[in-house]
DNA sequence: TATTGTTATACTCTATAACTATA
DNA sequence: TATAGTTATAGAGTATAACAATA
């Protein structure tokens, strides 16, 4: 394998700025959500998952595989929200396997009120120096890297088909 | 306080696509750096930081800010790198309370040798579909977050001078 | 008094592997 | 045999607060 390139400085720049950025925005958001609610991110992000399906009903494991979780991670964290009273286990009609994850009123209320504090923060913090064009910009090129990371093989080489996840 | 207005689909877009990229990247890299050198991403920061400064010496609050780590956080990192014998703690002769840490030649080492599956990982999941127009209009967009983020303060609204940290 | 750093502690989160049950 | 999910367990990381020492 020959020596691989060195990123040039345009290349690093952009590189770091993603991941300053990415780490600094979710810091603050992680702080609003803790604050405001007593939310990690990911408990966020189950919420919000769920809550935007039709009914407020999700299969764990489509949470699961949207947000990057560990199956077992997932149970823990919706064992977290059940508790609260947040999110309630049912049994799928259709697939006795299946544990769907559906939304309790106190979820959805939870969830709109977390919210708003939520995209004032990234407002506030993200979109702040940023005008329309910016904004498209961003969305275009990150749009297409997001893209082409979810098509891009975990770099496991192998297709990695045994044991669950 | 009036209603905050949700973001526009733009924005959201933009939004999400930022975070998805950050955690995506920030995953795949911390299974190269765990695979090829036991490292987790803060530890590999760590040495990066450290190993960027001219001498390969910094002072343990200056790697801290930069990384922004609770002063807790980083003893407890830097002493697993020491303990490998990646990093060397070293007083200063200037201010006696401070502690410098440094990079030993292993630690040098495993750096630059980490380092070259690093970048092939960046290259191949964040480059790859990327042209050097979009990757100058990332740095320039990102860049100015960034800049404005390190501006505002943590929202935590005073300026919290007191209590270190 | 403010700053630098460490320690003790408690907690959250994550991942792995073994396991059950349904398809 | 593959898929859905749980459990037990163990480990890594983080934050807080109390502390010691130097500026």
């Amino acid at each position: 394998m020959p020596e691989p390139a060195p990123l040039d400085p345009e290349q690093l720049a952009a590189y770091f700025a993603v991941m300053e950025v990415g780490s600094l925005l979710q810091h603050a958001v992680e702080q609003q959500l803790r604050d405001e609610g007593g939310l990690s991110y990911i408990q966020f992000q189950i919420l919000a998952v769920v809550g935007e399906s039709a009914e407020g009903r999700q299969r764990m494991t489509d949470v699961a595989d949207r947000l990057v979780h560990s199956r077992s991670g997932l149970t823990y964290q919706v064992a977290q929200l059940a508790e609260r009273g947040l999110v309630a286990k049912e049994s799928s009609p259709e697939d006795e396997r299946s544990v769907i994850v559906a939304l309790t009123p106190q979820g959805r209320e939870l969830l709109e009120r977390v919210m708003a504090g939520h995209v004032e923060v990234v407002r506030g913090l993200f979109f702040t120096p940023l005008n329309d064009e910016d904004v498209t910009a961003l969305g275009d090129v990150l749009g297409r890297v997001r893209d082409h990371m979810r098509t891009v093989p975990p770099r496991s080489a192998a297709p990695r088909r045994r044991r669950g996840n």
